[in-house]
DNA sequence: TCTGGGGTCCTAGGACCC
DNA sequence: TCTGGGGTCCTAGGACCC
């Protein structure tokens, strides 16, 4: 058994927006999210794209959930497809955040995901009332003015708000779960991977050892759980008691640990021309975003995905340099040589692209003794400057200017998706 | 005929150093 | 005539989340 009165017990709550991006879609074309099918589609023009966001009656009446594909939804005069705005979910984000920001300061403020945020209300109570009346006010200010409906979750720690919204909030609107409801709302989840933190990997293994519900690993053998997952294993058994160490705020302050950019592509590439045009491109834009951040970083990966005609799967390799860069061509020459050394000419679908290993870029040796280095950053700033000026194609290495390229198609998209 | 994209964290083995 | 031992860094792979 597990003592709880040792735990530190908070009022942390967290809001969900209800599909998030299929309601914002909704508000921009006046629509009932609650009433009207709609679903937003990775891309509309690819028929295996997948479903981003459905609104409840698409789930409800047509059983298209986040993650089903295009092809699977059928055609219905009442269904509204759209394409993504990320542009615009990230504004109406960020305008939820602000009205959290009313109640509560900054830092108690941790977002979560593009629609998630938890809030530590302790201590609020002087200010605002009881917590669980604040959350209802808060959920109705942003319905009142954003029309973004939400579902929240409350409990005495992050992991416990989290449960609680997953396991019951997203059905009911909004569940407040304490430590002793653990035993009765947590314990009987099954399969394991319902539960937040467990996969279907993790679930097959604790499956394995005769552990079928969250109750089950609850009152598993610690020690057996450590030798099966080593830390994991602990930290599997303390979650299913409801315990999470983690601390708001502890992460708010982390910043970012690796910039990268994958993109399924829209036909196998078959030479090494086209895979290298399109990684230049890759590699222009991880280096963008590194700068803008002004962060270097350290650690270059690839990844190749082959075809699935082909006869290997692909490779994932990385190498680290001496000096952290957000340089294009360097990090683009650390992906040729990973290409060099790996690459089996099979038709190529997928590649992916990152930085990790992050520094300041203050930390670079941007010294005396390098000016040459100076007006390589220079360079690239000029040119952020330019494309954020005149959009992402007004300047365009030449290798881009072929059949190859994606660049330009992919000028319309904000985070991999159509505007 | 179909492949999302952006992240995080953990582990294990090998290299290298003292 | 045996197998030190601890620490750090790097790389690949796996798992999970939204």
């Amino acid at each position: 058994m597990i003592d709880y009165t040792e735990f530190p017990k908070r009022k942390i709550a967290i809001l969900d927006m209800v599909s998030f991006y299929a309601s914002c879609m909704a508000v921009m074309h006046n629509l009932d999210v609650e009433k009207v099918p709609i679903a937003v589609v990775g891309n509309l023009e690819r028929k295996g794209s997948v479903v981003l966001a459905a609104s409840p009656p698409m789930k409800k009446r047509f059983m298209i959930k986040t993650g089903s594909r295009l092809y699977e939804i059928p055609k219905h005069p009442e269904i509204r497809l759209f394409n993504p705005k990320m542009t615009y979910f990230l504004d109406m984000s960020m305008a939820v955040t602000r009205i959290l920001n009313k109640y509560v300061p900054a830092e108690a403020i941790h977002v979560y995901s593009v629609d998630e945020s938890f809030i530590d209300l302790t201590g609020t109570e002087k200010l605002w009332g009881p917590p669980e009346e604040t959350v209802k006010n808060i959920r109705r200010e942003i319905y009142d003015t954003l029309k973004l409906p939400s579902t929240a979750g409350m409990g005495p720690n992050m992991l416990i708000a989290k449960l609680a919204l997953d396991l019951e909030a997203k059905k009911t609107g909004f569940a407040k779960w304490e430590f002793e409801d653990i035993s009765t709302k947590l314990w009987p989840v099954h399969p394991l991977s319902e539960m937040w933190g467990i996969g279907k990997k993790t679930e097959q293994r604790l499956n394995k050892m005769g552990i079928f519900t969250v109750g089950d690993l609850a009152n598993a053998n610690l020690n057996s759980l450590e030798s099966e997952f080593g830390i994991m294993g602990n930290q599997l058994y303390h979650h299913a008691w409801g315990i999470d160490l983690s601390e708001l705020g502890s992460t708010i302050l982390e910043r970012q640990a690796s910039y990268g950019k994958s993109q399924i592509l829209l036909r196998d590439y078959h030479t090494r021309e086209e895979v290298n045009v399109v990684i230049l491109e890759m590699c222009e834009d991880v280096a963008r975003r590194a700068r803008e951040k002004n962060q270097a970083g350290r650690t270059i990966s690839l990844g190749i995905g082959y075809s699935k005609h082909a006869y290997e799967s692909g490779f994932q390799r990385s190498r680290t340099i001496e000096e952290a860069t957000n340089d294009t061509m360097k990090i683009y020459r650390v992906c040729m040589t990973l290409l060099n050394e790996n690459y089996k000419k099979q038709a190529v679908r997928q590649i992916s692209i990152s930085i990790t290993k992050l520094e300041e870029e203050g930390s670079m040796q941007l010294s005396l003794f390098d000016p040459e280095k100076w007006q390589v950053r220079k360079l690239g700033t000029v040119m952020d400057e330019i494309r954020s000026d005149y959009g992402p194609t007004a300047i365009l290495r030449a290798v881009s200017l072929t059949d190859a390229g994606t660049a330009i198609k992919r000028s319309k998209l904000v985070g991999g998706h159509n505007e």
